[in-house]
DNA sequence: GTGACTGCAAATTCTTTGCAAGAGG
DNA sequence: CCTCTTGCAAAGAATTTGCAGTCAC
């Protein structure tokens, strides 16, 4: 569903925010974030405009496993890992990953469903490091 | 992780109950379903009790998108959808999904990830039916 | 000016936990 | 017995909401 959003200065700065990152932040750390640039504003304006921005399709709320919803500033569909170490959740090269979602699509298309949600299981960069390190 | 656990009352009426149905209730679903034959027993216990039964491989935490966590009996992988409609769960023919399965775990394997959670959308069979007659 | 939006705080929802009493082996 | 478990109630974490004032257009 596509809304007219009014501008707010709140609104853009949150956008801002997120798609100035690669990370997938809670809305809290997105108010920490925020903060920085507007100390006045609430969590509660931060909750209700991620809501708006994604019912608008600017940004994508992810409701992975885990219990906080995370939201991304890529509003493009693409898949996501979530480290089983320090539980950040990276993007994965869509390249990758063509062939799977082509089949899930197929098989998906064949019994009448609508759409289906991939979570890799793995490490981060930095926790496979440390990993590695720690093995040593 | 195995676990060693005592054999309650309260354990092993929650076992039952979990493995006597095809839904994959909330803990709070579980716990309306479990009063009835425990009329005592509290939502704590119940909490502990699916945590418990999960570490021990017994049952199945599912932490699929949604904000509640949801329970199965059937300790096997498996496939889910999650009914746009109605929020419910549904187990999926795995038949289906083996080539899907046998794909994701090639190309996981190939990047060094270590396991996957898909969960698919649609309508389960209660809403197509409503659906269905909505349209007529 | 009017409707949408904001900050604040309180309310909701889901889950976990401390504790004293009770059951299991 | 001694430990693990329970019921209860309170705490905690994440999110939503009511309201009165403010901003965008």
């Amino acid at each position: 569903m596509k809304l007219r959003l009014s501008n707010t200065n709140q609104r853009r700065v949150i956008l801002e925010e997120l798609r100035s990152v690669t990370s997938h932040p809670t809305a809290d750390e997105l108010y920490s974030m925020i903060r920085e640039k507007l100390p006045k504003i609430s969590l509660g304006t931060v909750y209700r405009n991620l809501e708006l921005l994604s019912s608008a399709g600017q940004i994508m709320k992810l409701e992975l496993s885990g219990k906080q919803k995370r939201f991304d500033g890529r509003p493009d569909q693409h898949f996501h890992m979530r480290c089983t170490a320090c539980d950040c959740v990276v993007d994965l090269d869509d390249g990758n990953f063509k062939e799977i979602d082509e089949l899930i699509r197929k098989k998906a298309s064949e019994l009448d469903l609508d759409g289906y949600n991939l979570e890799l299981n793995g490490l981060c960069d930095k926790c496979r490091e440390d990993n590695g390190s720690k093995d040593a």
